[in-house]
DNA sequence: TCTATATGAATGAAAG
DNA sequence: CTTTCATTCATATAGA
């Protein structure tokens, strides 16, 4: 048993039984591909011809799409900080190899937050029928002088300050393993 | 999308592994104090101290805990919705020893489960953490009457249209399937 | 070895 | 946008 993987089915017609919107590998490919090329906040406009277009592939709605663009980014971001550091102290006073394999997907299509990421580097795919202003959202993840359009300016000015502090106080990298006699004290 | 292959890899002190986190006995019972003494949805900020301190005993990462409690939650309350079945009646009111939230963050709270785990003696661990405003969460238990208000809209197998106004445009229906011309274009 | 269950991980859908 | 909930998928492990 489920030495594959499970397809749902996805009934056309007057099915039965669906729960929620199972997409296609197709759809997701589509999907990824556009949010890669920088769109982040598609319009109710370009929802729905994103979606007209993807219903080819099977069932789908415009929320479907929303959706889907709306947990992506934000995923992609809190993968990202989550991810900002995840070194553990180095410390080895033990037999403890903490290898930190870095389990590194490259080849693995697994997503989730703080593993993956892996670069799209596709392609920079554009739809056509999309005016570009609305890519014009990506938030420069590279780092780079992106084009930065014009934008909100407003809208995510947020975070462009990755300079979250949240680590502010004692444990900046160097946090040694801990004392091993971690007590919880609610206070 | 994620097949989940599974990605081995190779420890460098032998053995394979899987990329599944898999908890040492020190850090589920951590984890667990954690939950009993009323912790559900740690911060961004908490998860990376309980994954600095909870490195000590094996490879994790913050993600790790991330889930942990999700799912520690989540199914937490689903069993207990599965279980509610019987006893609506009162011996709810009845103490319980599971001291969950109320823990009343002040200091007053001498049960800082060390005296309710005490265990022979390993460590009494603290963590130094929590903002406390976490611990606040404590979707009281005891609760009677579920909060079913749950809106699950109309999961069930529709297909009439949603009439999800989220959107302004009208997405009466995906007519007819789309030109599948959604061709990208490079640029 | 196969099956059942526990649980880590992922993600669609919403709520806030 | 951010955070949480619900459900599902996948796998490690226990049991037959």
């Amino acid at each position: 048993m489920s030495t594959g993987f499970c397809i749902r089915e996805r009934e056309e017609g007057g099915g039965t039984k669906c729960g929620r919107w199972n997409p296609t590998s197709e759809q997701v490919k589509v999907l990824t591909e556009l949010f890669s090329s920088g769109l982040r906040t598609p319009s109710t406009d370009q929802i729905q011809r994103i979606s007209n277009q993807l219903s080819f592939y099977g069932k789908i709605e415009s929320k479907n799409v929303f959706y889907w663009f709306q947990n992506h980014k934000a995923r992609e971001r809190h993968k990202r900080r989550r991810l900002s550091f995840h070194h553990h102290g180095v410390e080895d006073n033990n037999n403890h190899n903490h290898n930190h394999t870095t389990i590194n997907l490259s080849n693995s299509s697994t997503q989730s937050f703080a593993e993956l990421y892996s670069e799209p580097e596709k392609v920079i795919e554009t739809l056509q029928l999309f005016p570009l202003n609305s890519f014009g959202e990506s938030e420069s993840e590279s780092e780079s002088s992106e084009k930065m359009s014009r934008v909100h300016a407003n809208d995510q000015c947020r975070d462009t300050n990755y300079n979250n502090n949240m680590f502010s106080y004692t444990m900046g990298e160097n946090n040694d393993h801990p004392p091993l006699d971690l007590r919880l004290s609610f206070m």
